[in-house]
DNA sequence: TGCCCGGAAAATGTCAGACCTTTAAACGTC
DNA sequence: GACGTTTAAAGGTCTGACATTTTCCGGGCA
């Protein structure tokens, strides 16, 4: 008997969460290291004194975070996984999406969000901004640009070319934060109808963007954020105002 | 039989992992909305031809994601679960402490994305402030004051602190994306010894920071924090040393 | 001696069926 | 009409078994 009666803080049932919970409680500090292998299901059932479908409820739910890997065969099992920067991209970008989606965020209050944000990198980027990542921004603005562009098509190229821009600071994990932000933004763009016209004051103000960063001039980036910020706020309102009324 | 073998793009086996990737992309495309009811686990695996064990393990993979939540009873079922702030944040904060922890990213690299995260919340903070939240903001300054305060319980506070300075953005979603940034930085910042001279330079900033912000003046909220980064930036460096030496 | 092949073993993946517990709706009684 | 009781639906758990995958070891053959 591992889990003694008294210290459960938690009365409510579900084996399988108290499981799940101690298995991660170990893993978060840092009692099991990465790549170690966890005992195997049998083993595990009979430490916690349930049935292994029980414990293989749990290790599922560690493996849908991310934070064990299984394999199986021989000498297979659990293992503690190394949490990738791409693994945890994925899973931020589906938890911010979910949370815009599901609690009726204003377009105002997530396009702030994401610029204030962006606002933050771009004097890294400014300083740090390698010739590649400057070029896959121009790539993207040049696609911006050609005609028969979906507008899907155009706020995924808006994805990646903000996405450059925040890679361009070259801090792993400020990109890792800023890709909830900018991707869950892409499902409240594509309610946006882009005119010619707004496409081209879009495609402008990236310009000045790529040619600031490839200038090293932070304030300059800083403003056409800015004013990048506000036409699209009005954009979004401008579409909130035609929904309101119909 | 519903999913037919030819649309599979995933040959790999593992049905749960199909089924519940069924019914997570089913969730964020809006196929389902918020607080319906998903088919009994009987139903579910009559409809993917998989035995109920299978399908549990599937809806625990959503669970863990708090995509979906479970109710006992009569009426009871698996719904599709509207994703609170508070189970994001806890989300957010979880995966990218042990992104932190797990690929040895360095202390410079992490402070310089948490406070440049922090600046970007300042202005925002300078304008919309309330009061309660600089209240608490003025607490945790004086709780770091306490003689006898462990260099935990002085972590602790701090990150207090810099949580109550982003929500004072007044935007939620801003608040979210923090969350992870700050709460992941303390166990690094725990490994700090912090001195009597050092305690007092910080809180010293931290007030300064309460300040600006009491006088919405951005741009010595700003400063501060600039300052602070310094500061932390310095003291995490001195511990690197130190370790590296031994 | 050295290489290849096949079986044993260990582990996960899956299934079938049963029982328990919880919960709320439906029913009947007062 | 209000209140307690029954009952059925659904998730939670257990037992046991079989399937599948992968590694390792040992034996046969050149």
């Amino acid at each position: 008997m591992k889990s003694d009666p008294t210290s459960k803080p938690e009365p409510k049932s579900d084996l399988s969460a108290q499981i799940a919970k101690a298995i991660r409680d170990a893993i978060i500090e840092g009692r099991m290291i990465v790549d170690e292998r966890l005992p195997s299901e049998a083993e595990l059932a009979e430490q916690f004194n349930v049935s292994r479908p029980t414990v293989r409820e749990a290790l599922k739910r560690l493996a849908a975070q991310s934070l064990i890997r299984t394999q199986r065969g021989a000498f297979g099992g659990a293992f503690v996984n190394r949490l990738s920067y791409s693994e945890a991209y994925g899973q931020q970008i589906t938890t911010a999406t979910l949370l815009l989606s599901m609690n009726d965020v204003s377009f105002d209050v997530a396009c702030e969000a994401r610029y204030a944000l962006e606002r933050a990198c771009a004097p890294l980027s400014a300083q740090r901004c390698t010739p590649d990542l400057l070029a896959s921004m121009r790539a993207e603005i040049h696609r911006q640009g050609q005609p028969g562009l979906s507008d899907e098509g155009f706020c995924a190229s808006d994805v990646a070319f903000h996405r450059a821009l925040v890679d361009g600071a070259g801090n792993p994990v400020l990109s890792y934060q800023l890709a909830g932000a900018i991707e869950a933004m892409q499902p409240l763009m594509n309610m946006i109808t882009f005119t010619a016209r707004s496409r081209g004051a879009i495609i402008a103000l990236h310009t000045r963007i790529a040619d600031a960063l490839e200038a090293h001039d932070a304030t300059a980036a800083d403003i056409a954020l800015q004013e990048l910020e506000q036409y699209t706020l009005r954009l979004g309102q401008d579409v909130m105002a035609a929904r309101n009324k119909a």
